[in-house]
DNA sequence: GGAAACTTACCAACCAGTCGGTTTAAATAC
DNA sequence: GTATTTAAACCGACTGGTTGGTAAGTTTCC
């Protein structure tokens, strides 16, 4: 057997995705994705039948970190807590702890990216993205539909657009990260989406103080 | 003087922004666009020296749209309540009527799709993009920070964040829309909003009934 | 007639993708 | 322990189609 390929495809996959968070799938050509991977157009070819392939590959394999993060965070909280509204609050949290954490300014998210591009794409790789969107929700709705049953809500919502609001709150806010080079916007979003759930579903005169958000 | 040119002008506009959010900027050539337009090439560079000052044009017409809305939402407010907290409520109300009545699934946001092509552009389109944003931001902070006085918030919050958070909020909203085809999700977001700040600023043990979210 | 509003024909640069050839290192043969 | 084999991994010149942009001429309307 010969050398080892799996260190250059990731390396392809690696610089891709960095070229394409900044000038989007269309204008990132091959010639500057191989040029700053080091390698020839060959090279690329062998490890990616066409460009296509790599979109969706880039995309699975997001996905699949995805959900393994989520998996992580999810069966954490459920390790600390026993009641589904502090577990969705803690998981939350966890990623907040680690947007915080943060130094760099987001780069983008790749499926936001896809989609505004949406008609370059086949409608599988497509697909996996909505999958991804629908798997996130539907973990957390199923959380809070739990938080719900327990903790009745103190205004009349659907449950599966709150959890949507998740979603639409991520991407909102790497938006307003990546515009204003902001690494710290992201957890600042994701705080406010916590406050929500914590007022929403907390009794109507209970007190909710606590460590105060940071500036 | 001879014919006018305006009408053209506006059409090639037209169809480069539909194009642009069905295939992103770079991807959306301009002999697609003038196809559409059903214009020739000339006419094209005759309008727009380049392609990216069309870029700029498509922001700038935008950005005008986009502050005389708020401008006729936020005034209508104030004609209709003295109380700030409820002008904003009565501003965010008025979008989510127009998102309810929409009913063709939302196309996307230029400046979130040129902002995934980031590159693409010079920085004077983007700080445009980025003015647009700060804008909104700022009129609706002025406002939430006038209610935040009046009524003390339940939760230690950044009033910037807060109004970032509609810009948020909208950003993920059309996102969210655009990749499941669902005109209705925007709204249902921007209720998600209206509910966090009436949470937020009601007294701890207020009654907030009233008619339900729509499922 | 004169200028704004267009048309047509054209070009150099760049694009994704191809193809025959070369290198590399592990497995096998001796 | 060294020579040979073998196929994966990689190279780089090439191609046909598309791209943004140009330039010189034509139409339209006051």
């Amino acid at each position: 057997m010969p050398r080892d390929g799996t260190a250059t495809r990731t390396a392809i996959m690696d610089a891709a995705q960095a070229l394409i968070l900044e000038t989007g799938f269309a204008a990132a050509s091959i010639d500057t994705i191989i040029a700053r991977t080091g390698i020839t157009k060959g090279a690329f070819f062998y490890h990616f039948r066409t460009k296509a392939e790599l979109a969706r590959a880039l995309v699975e394999r997001d996905a699949a970190l995805d959900a393994a993060h989520l998996e992580r965070h999810l069966s954490r909280a459920e390790t600390l807590s026993r009641d589904p509204l502090q577990q969705v609050l803690l998981c939350l949290g966890f990623y907040e702890e680690e947007m915080v954490a943060m130094n760099a300014p987001y780069p983008g998210c790749l499926y936001a990216c896809f989609l505004y591009e949406a008609q370059l794409f086949d409608a599988e790789t497509m697909d996996l993205v909505r999958g991804v969107f629908a798997h996130w929700a539907g973990q957390i709705g199923d959380k809070l539909r739990q938080a719900a049953r327990l903790h009745p809500p103190r205004l009349p919502v659907s449950i599966a657009t709150l959890a949507d609001m998740g979603l639409a709150i991520t991407e909102g806010a790497y938006i307003l990260s990546k515009l204003r080079q902001d690494p710290l916007a992201v957890a600042a979003q994701f705080r406010h989406y916590r406050n929500y759930l914590e007022l929403l579903f907390s009794a109507p005169g209970a007190a909710l103080d606590g460590k105060p958000a940071p500036a």
